[in-house]
DNA sequence: GTGCGGATTAACTGTCTGGTTAAAACGTAC
DNA sequence: GTACGTTTTAACCAGACAGTTAATCCGCAC
């Protein structure tokens, strides 16, 4: 093949494709260099290893995932509405791109074994936090304006911000294991993200109600 | 070294801790042979592949994992106290073994990937169920037996479950992104585990309170 | 058209690793 | 002690795969 202007885009394009449907271990060079319609060596003339190959995709895919959180979240209105509106986006986009949570599913499991803490997915995620949002912490904040506003009752803002990202998450997450012990549930249907994000708007926001408990 | 009989369950029982240290992947047959003080060759011996090594490997582990949600439901008691108990044992187990999270982590990513469905870790833990439980689940059983008894109001019981099963595994299983971005959380520590227990029974009870939302 | 430097390629290298094999060691029955 | 089946071992094999190299291609300046 002649020399092309764009084949360093076109390597990353195919790596990040690669990357995402095989992960880190399971992608091949020799794969990502067909899909780019290049030879191998090609990947090695540009990004020197795998291991530099992928720390670009893994940036370019984290952004993905942090944005669609931030996306997921409406700027103002009554706190009620925030939680029927980031519920329901969030888990909308969950269900949309079920490679990205396993692809960051994978990073979570590797980062466990990876020595080098400046490589990991959750030094990624911070720095892509920063980036695009300066540091702070759109839904702790929310939840905390909304605790000083009386909307909802005190609660710990970081709790209940891990809660809320959890019964969204996992059900995508822990897909594999929930379908094969409850045959009947499909997590990707309609019907049941539908009554998943009314459970959950009324779960939680039953829960955070000012009332005392009896 | 000379014939010994238990050769075949201590290549077991050091293939069992490597796997959970390095996973399917990151485990070395040499590592495990060492471990055992055996001969590489001792362990096709006996287990045939890695592949059939593995598998006996998982299925004791998956019952562990099993076994921990199922010593955790307490058997009778108002829903209330089932809630408290409930989380309260299931936390402490999952803050005592993170290798076991970690491991059922890599696992269901990588049958992500598995197209032998027989082979996956949501079919093992199916069968685990079946032997341990009769296949009836406890946690689903409670919650639709204590919405019937009208102490708490109508749930769909496999929603709550899940909500109830993600809230208690998701700080451990995302530690890796959660402590990256929230640099003062320290998902084990004490303070942390008390605090989230108690905010976990808040919400949850709550949550399910028969009184009408607003 | 000639020469130069970056881009591209085919072929190769080295290594890691699961798995095999053929022989040796060992216990046991006789 | 000897013959036999099982257990154990050292050495080897083959495939997979990241990475390298040396040669070639190509556009461009002059």
């Amino acid at each position: 093949m002649p020399p092309q202007d764009n084949t360093e885009e076109r390597i990353l394009q195919a790596a990040t494709e690669v990357f995402l449907q095989y992960g880190k271990d399971g992608a091949r060079m020799q794969t990502i260099a067909e899909r780019a319609g290049v030879n191998k060596a090609l990947l090695h003339y540009y990004f020197r290893s795998k291991e530099k190959l992928y720390q670009r995709v893994i940036v370019k895919l984290v952004d993905r995932a942090i944005k669609a959180v931030l996306v997921s979240v409406p700027r103002d209105g009554r706190f009620r509405d925030f939680l029927t509106v980031f519920i329901s986006n969030y888990v909308d986009h969950l269900a949309t791109t079920p490679e990205l949570i396993r692809f960051v599913l994978w990073e979570v499991g590797s980062s466990w074994r990876t020595p080098d803490k400046a490589a990991t997915i959750g030094t990624i995620f911070k720095q892509a936090i920063e980036r695009y949002a300066g540091g702070r912490n759109l839904l702790i904040e929310t939840i905390r304006r909304a605790a000083e506003r009386g909307e909802i009752r005190p609660v710990d803002p970081l709790q209940f911000t891990i809660s809320l990202l959890a019964v969204c998450v996992y059900p995508f997450v822990a897909r594999p294991l929930l379908e094969a012990v409850f045959p009947e549930l499909d997590v990707l249907s309609e019907d049941f993200l539908k009554a998943r994000k009314r459970e959950l708007v009324d779960l939680l926001w039953k829960g955070l109600q000012p009332e005392a408990t009896n």
